[in-house]
DNA sequence: CTGAAAGCGCTAACAT
DNA sequence: ATGTTAGCGCTTTCAG
């Protein structure tokens, strides 16, 4: 003896009055379409009965899901529940439900979860995952999905997003370093084949330029995870070039430095400095507490997720990148090198 | 001019046979009810027109709409993101989309939250915001939706959960640092309307009981976070009993003690070990290296699915109760209490 | 301003 | 084994 949920049948027959003048009076966008009295009346009747619209029938007609796919990398990654974070916040001011996927940086899981988003008629994207080149990029353009990437860009500017001014980030970690004193300092990039790994590589490069800075020996990690950040730390102490500070692409690149550090018996900071990039949930905990690009995490959600909203009301709208500014976070893993120029290879 | 994506409709047209069997063709359920041939022949050029069923259209028709809530008290807490993956994995597996909620802590917006989702029809519920009287679970055991706790459990076992064995996990870590020579610890404990706050606490007493140790002061935080770690761990040294260790009854609590130490110049662990709960990702990387009771975060998540999508096919079975074994992971913040029994407070 | 009627894409009785 | 016929709960023409 299932009660049969109020729907607006029933409040349409409870009212005296047609569904389509429910309909109509419930529904912000329609309701200025009836008299002011009986839009009231309906309304005052909803809450009685305990109507609530039903937004997946809705959508079925309207072609709206009132969803949107999230996709992120990696949720364990203390990064992204912060954008998230964002990301729903302002996704749920708008009535929007925020609809998330982990693709573990795997693109055929990434595939897999797109497909299954683009199934429930998400009515737009917002992609943490972004490749340079990625397909789900072209997979959205093709099929006139909105899309904006958020932390990640693409190259080509073809689709919006909200990112890092990453040369910014990087120009403070590095003249933080030179104003401690360090002539020669390192860097443990991100992958190529990301933005962020690009972006941050190139801008480490100008930085150690413009400060007229030693010979800068790059290692490319191949992802962002502490194991790689380990790996291409080593590489980077192996290529026998004198250097008394690290910069990382990311703080779980540093974190695989710190182990390398560790393995090899160099303190940090005595014999190294490190920097992150993001300032991490935690950073702060760390042995030793981690020096870090701060990024705004909460706004980049609360961004993309406007950029979106936006081109989901207006598909035709022109892309657009909104870049926003990080600061540094002085911590204990960055201090003045050691005095006599340290070989550390 | 866009085109119409491809429906059962067009299906049924290009195949010369009726919508209804594309459907039952389609449908793993109803499959066995068409001819293999045909079956076979409509999977072909399902693939090549590039048809996939529109869950959502179905679902109105179903009354299922392929998804469950999950909420979540905060996604920055490092322990649910990780609980959040093996629920999702699971959920995936059969077929099932996760709608992940976030309430900050705030029954406010668990209400809200919840009520969201239920507008989305969602088929069942994975709560980790569960209070021990709770009124989201009173709520769906009125509404008849199926719904699973996890991590926490509630009083009085009308709906079924997934746990880690509280009492257990606690032992460990009171076993441990009376086998290192405490014999006096107090403890921080966890809101006491929350079941693993209370039956940490209980834990707590009863192993130190078992173990014939001294006095065990209690100190209850009211949240679980740092602050309100510090906060408690500061009452719990103002209460003027001598202690050499503390377990704390999660790690942010423990990262709480830490700070509320290093306030009053105190190691650790020199002059007071400290406990964790849940092993977070990063633990050992804090300073100390945080000792802390292991929990099994994805099976747990993997076991609450599981149990879920068994009550969504079976709505009136019993409800039940997983309970996990934690371990113990043995770090830097606990150690052999200062010889001379040292006054804290 | 409101009612009537059609239909979003699919499934489930009920035929046949 | 397949076709017929409704209809899930809502929105949207089109009339009036």
């Amino acid at each position: 003896m299932k009660t049969r949920r109020t729907g607006i049948q029933a409040l349409a027959d409870a009212a005296g009055v047609h569904p389509s003048t429910v309909s109509r009076a419930l529904n912000p966008r329609t309701r200025r379409l009836v008299s002011e009295t009986v839009a009231k009346r309906l309304e005052t009747l909803a809450r009685k009965l305990g109507y609530s619209p039903d937004p997946v029938a809705a959508g079925l007609r309207t072609r709206r899901s009132g969803t949107v796919g999230v996709l992120i990398p990696d949720i364990a990654n203390p990064v992204f529940p912060l954008i998230l974070r964002g990301i729903e916040e302002a996704l749920a001011a708008a009535g929007y439900t925020a609809i998330i996927a982990n693709t573990d940086n795997d693109p055929g899981r990434a595939r897999a979860a797109f497909a299954r988003l683009t199934a429930r008629r998400i009515d737009g994207a917002i992609i943490a995952t972004a490749t340079r080149r990625d397909a789900l990029i072209a997979q959205c353009l093709k099929l006139g999905l909105p899309a904006v990437l958020v932390n990640r860009a693409a190259d080509g500017s073809r689709v919006s997003a909200v990112v890092n001014d990453d040369r910014a980030g990087i120009a403070l970690a590095v003249a933080h370093l030179a104003a401690l004193g360090h002539r020669a300092i390192g860097h443990v990039a991100g992958p190529g084949n990301i933005s962020t790994g690009q972006a941050r590589r190139a801008g480490f490069l100008a930085a150690v330029k413009a400060h007229g800075l030693a010979a800068a020996p790059v290692a490319v990690a191949d992802s962002y995870s502490v194991a790689a950040g380990e790996r291409a730390c080593a590489q980077l102490l192996g290529m026998g070039r004198s250097i008394s500070a690290v910069v990382a692409a990311n703080d779980l690149l540093a974190l695989g430095c710190y182990d390398e550090l560790r393995r090899r018996g160099l303190a940090c900071p005595q014999a190294l400095s490190i920097t992150g990039f993001n300032d991490m949930a935690f950073a702060d905990r760390f042995d030793p507490p981690l020096t870090s690009v701060r990024i705004q995490h909460r706004v980049m959600g609360v961004e993309a997720a406007r950029l979106l909203l936006a081109q989901i009301d207006n598909p035709r709208a022109a892309a657009q990148e909104i870049r926003l500014q990080p600061d540094l976070v002085t911590r204990g893993s960055s201090a003045a090198p050691p005095l006599g120029r340290k070989r550390t290879g």
